[in-house]
DNA sequence: GGAGGGTTGTTGACATGGCAACCATCGACC
DNA sequence: GGTCGATGGTTGCCATGTCAACAACCCTCC
């Protein structure tokens, strides 16, 4: 137990407009995306996962869950939901006969690369508008920061 | 549009650290919540609209969501769900026959007062732990500042 | 005084996310 | 080579949130 037992009136300031903050963009961002492309937040999420070179399109389901920190029946259900999209197929793993491999399709290619720049431009628009490089490093350290304390006390 | 179309290294490592924080600190509230007292991050949300002075325990839909920016529907089942439960009781407004008061019931008091503590005290381990009085004013104002810019666009 | 447009609130259909139970398989160990 | 705990993945159930349609009511203006 801290000190005090409340938060102070900065504090309070500060933590509601966070988590104000958090609700109104994710909203705009996903109508924006939505309207845009099509896709959701959580279809965008994936995507990105499957595109850089390393993945080559292509990555276990568990794999996915770690990345995104997400419950492996949240990647299940998305990847069926997208499957049915053609966004991304499940394909057998050799290797391991419980495990299935997701791709990404070239429907999904089309779709992610149409999607990136307008989403990457509101994000920039909307979060980093007016920021210096180092206030940017500084909200970096402050999220890291907590996601390690997050991750110590489990 | 912007000179550059996509992120530098920088923005891309806040804006994912940023993602992820939200999404891990919201579920690891929610979930101290929910175990320790029974109640959601909603029903909280509503309670805590509820409770100041000012409020007297009770307010209309209308401001509910107005305060918290939920759809109104949002409203309405959350308040369903909580009336349900005895935190919160319907009321008819005499003023205008369309409306309804929501009035925080004793047992809603009760159990924001439980909760409460709690559930700051890790807010503030989690998220205040280390700032600064200075680094707090920042991080609110710079929510205020995308708050601003998301009105703005609208 | 009533027509029309805006509010207030509810509802239903639907998409999403969490949790727990489950199945199949793997891998280590005896 | 069989047993057992851990792992990968799916499914069902439930809570939550969005959107659109609706119903009832208010208010302004003619």
């Amino acid at each position: 137990m801290g000190t005090s037992n409340w938060l102070d009136d900065n504090q309070q300031r500060t933590w509601r407009s966070w988590l104000d903050l958090h609700a109104q963009l994710n909203a705009r961002i996903n109508r924006q995306l939505q309207a845009a492309t099509g896709l959701s937040l959580s279809d965008y999420a994936i995507l990105v996962e499957l595109t850089p070179e390393e993945a080559e399109g292509s990555l276990r389901m568990f794999e996915l869950g770690e990345r995104l920190q997400w419950e492996k029946s949240r990647v299940s259900k998305q990847v069926s939901r997208m499957e049915a999209r053609n966004l991304v197929v499940r394909r057998h793993c050799a290797d391991d006969r419980r495990g299935a491999f997701v791709d990404l399709t070239p429907e999904g290619r089309v779709a992610i690369e149409a999607a990136a720049p307008g989403h990457v431009e509101l994000v920039r628009e909307l979060f980093f508008a007016g920021l210096s490089d180092e206030q940017v490093r500084q909200l970096g350290d402050f999220a890291e920061g907590v996601l390690a304390r997050l991750a110590a006390t489990d």
